[in-house]
Order: C-alpha cells, then sequence, then structure tokens
DNA sequence: CCATAAAGGGTAGCATACTCCCTAAAGTAC
DNA sequence: GTACTTTAGGGAGTATGCTACCCTTTATGG
C-alpha cells in the first residue's frame, strides 16, 4: 500500500507549519502591511520625541492643522478631512475642546451638527508646534536620499491615493 | 503712528493661522508621518476585508506566524520578534490563548516567564489565512507596476531599518 | 402632508500601542 | 552571602481606530 501511505503524507503535509506555502509573504519582513504598520510606529515614536512636551500626538495636531484656515466645519467633515472615522474623530475633537483648543458648537441650520471651530490658542498652539512638527516628519524620511525620499513620497501617495477607498475613513480633500 | 500699526499687523501675523511657515509640510498630505499613518489604516482595512471572516487581526496573525517554526520563547522575546511592546504583547497572547491557538506556560528555568507555543490548531490556523493574508499584502501594493513595487519595498525596508531604535518596540530577527 | 430613507451624533465595546508603577525572580558586586 | 541592579511580567490609565446599535433631525418620494 505504498501509494496510501503517499497519500497520507500529503495531508499530514498539508496541516504541517513547515507546509511549503507561497514563498512571498512568508517572513514578517516581506509583508508590505507588517513594514507599514512598524514605520507608522517609528513615526508616533518620532512625533512624541519631538512634540511630547507639547502634550499633543499626531491625529490631534493633524486636527489641528485642518481647521487652522478658520474654516467651521461638523464633526463628520473634519474626521474625513483628517482621514479618522467619526467615532475616533469625536473622541479627539472632545480632548482638544477640553483644552480650549478648539470650540464646538451646535449648528442652527442643521439642529443635528456640531460645528468645529479652532480658537485663538489653538492657531498659537499650532504655530508653536508646527516646527517641532516638521523636524519629526523630516527625521522620518532623513535615512534616504533626496532622490530616494522624493520618489518614497510619490509612491506611498500612489498607494494612499489608490486604495483610499479601502479605508472606512476615506480622505476627503487632498 | 504709522509705523506703529505695522508692528502691530507683523506681530499679528504672527499668531495668524495663515502665518507664512515653513512651507514644506504644510499639506496634510505632505506630511510623510499622515502618509504612512493613512496607509497603516488602507492595510488594516483590506485585511479585515480578506481574513475578517476568520476573526483575526494583522498583528495576531503576525505573532502566530512568528511562532509556526515551533520555537519556543517568552512574551518579551516575542513581542520583541513580532514589533510590539511588551504590554500590547501580552494583551495580544491573552486573546490568542482564549481561542486555543497557542499555549502559555511557566518556564522552569526562569520562573519569572511565560513561554509561548503554538498549537495543534494555531498551525492548522496558520495555514488556512495564510493565502488571505497574502491577498491582503498583495492588494495593498498592487496600484504600483511591479518596478515600483519593488522600490517601494527597498525604500520602506531602508527606513524601518535606520530608525528601528525609535521605535519602542524595535525588531529583533530581520 | 406623510412615510421612509439618509445623515449627524452618541454610547458601548473591542483591539492595538503606548505610559507609569508595582512585584518577583535572576544576575552582579562586594 | 548580602545588597544592588536588571529583567519578566502584571495592573491601571490614556489615545487611536474601529464595529454595532440607537436617537434625533433632515431630506426625499409618493
Amino acid at each position: 500500500m505504498e501509494k496510501d501511505v503517499k497519500i497520507a503524507d500529503l495531508l499530514e503535509k498539508n496541516k504541517r507549519p513547515g507546509k511549503v506555502r507561497s514563498r512571498k509573504y512568508r517572513e514578517l519582513w516581506s509583508r508590505p502591511g507588517y513594514l507599514v504598520r512598524r514605520l507608522h510606529q517609528i513615526h508616533v515614536g518620532l512625533f512624541t520625541e519631538e512634540c511630547g512636551d507639547e502634550d499633543i500626538t499626531p491625529v490631534q495636531f493633524g486636527m489641528l492643522s485642518a481647521l487652522d484656515n478658520d474654516e467651521e466645519m461638523d464633526q463628520l467633515t473634519l474626521s474625513t478631512a483628517v482621514g479618522v472615522d467619526r467615532v475616533s474623530g469625536a473622541d479627539v475633537i472632545r480632548r482638544l475642546e477640553r483644552r480650549g483648543l478648539l470650540e464646538r458648537n451646535s449648528s442652527e441650520k442643521d439642529k443635528r451638527a456640531k460645528l468645529i471651530k479652532i480658537t485663538d490658542a489653538g492657531k498659537m498652539y499650532v504655530n508653536q508646534v508646527s516646527p517641532l512638527m516638521a523636524r519629526a516628519q523630516a527625521k522620518l524620511v532623513e535615512p534616504l536620499t533626496a532622490d530616494e525620499r522624493e520618489e518614497f513620497l510619490r509612491l506611498i501617495k500612489k498607494l494612499v491615493d489608490a486604495n483610499n477607498k479601502s479605508s472606512r475613513a476615506p480622505m476627503g480633500s487632498a
């Protein structure tokens, strides 16, 4: 019954951890998604290193940046512009409101909506933190040559643009 | 007093939202860190789309992958290998243990350590989900040409390698 | 006008990903 | 061997980023 044995072996092999799968993404560091997650962690680390004394996070600063042109918008519009879903966005807004960096007022025209506006304190805060944020951004891509940096930014923009719909919080503007 | 007015204007301008700061990272989509965060969200979205029915997340799958060679390691070593800090790692381990995909036993040699080992169920699970994971990885970089994909992976690996120390959870292997 | 659908928002709950502070065990110095 | 430091882990607390469900208001179709 040599044949049966071979079939059993094949079945067994199919379940083994060492099963020969598509080699392509076998190692963690060969998985694009893994590398993106790691680079995101690194960015948060660099941002915190530069701006941590100011007690602010990348998303919070992104939101203040989006408001820094004095436009007033509802929570959903703001969240979409920053690229977070409305629930996370509402959390961030609450924290920034608590610190007096933005205002949250009920809309007259649409009683459902809460309109968000940056405060003077928020504007000054953005001006104060901007250079630190810029330094964190620069550090992130510093290991690349100027040419590589340009190419990297082109490629990642292409990926974000093309895949935008795959995220629950698609970018609004850009 | 025209002069005074001008100075006041300058001071005011310095606080204005529209103050001319370094233009480089003024727009959200020009900030590398912002693009990385968005691409990370997109990857999680794609992964969930492909593997969501299996009730698993990228980090959980990464951890099972790291254990899939039957090596036994303590929680810290495992967390480091996967690129998360020990607290997040312990959380993930707890959830995977609850589902019977890995085992967590106190070490004899070092009474502080908990040794983690993948179970047979875990190994079969990895084999089952691997093709779905691979599809999510492929989709993430699909918008690029083959050449661009290669270059993108080279550049992001370079960034992760060079900045590894900036993250709280530096990669162990790779 | 009225029923229904869509949109803005809220709460609850879960999963990463950290912080800080604590305990216990192991290693090191003297 | 005793004191000091380091290491593995636990617990509490915070921030992002989701899902799911519910309520209210607005818009739409007849």
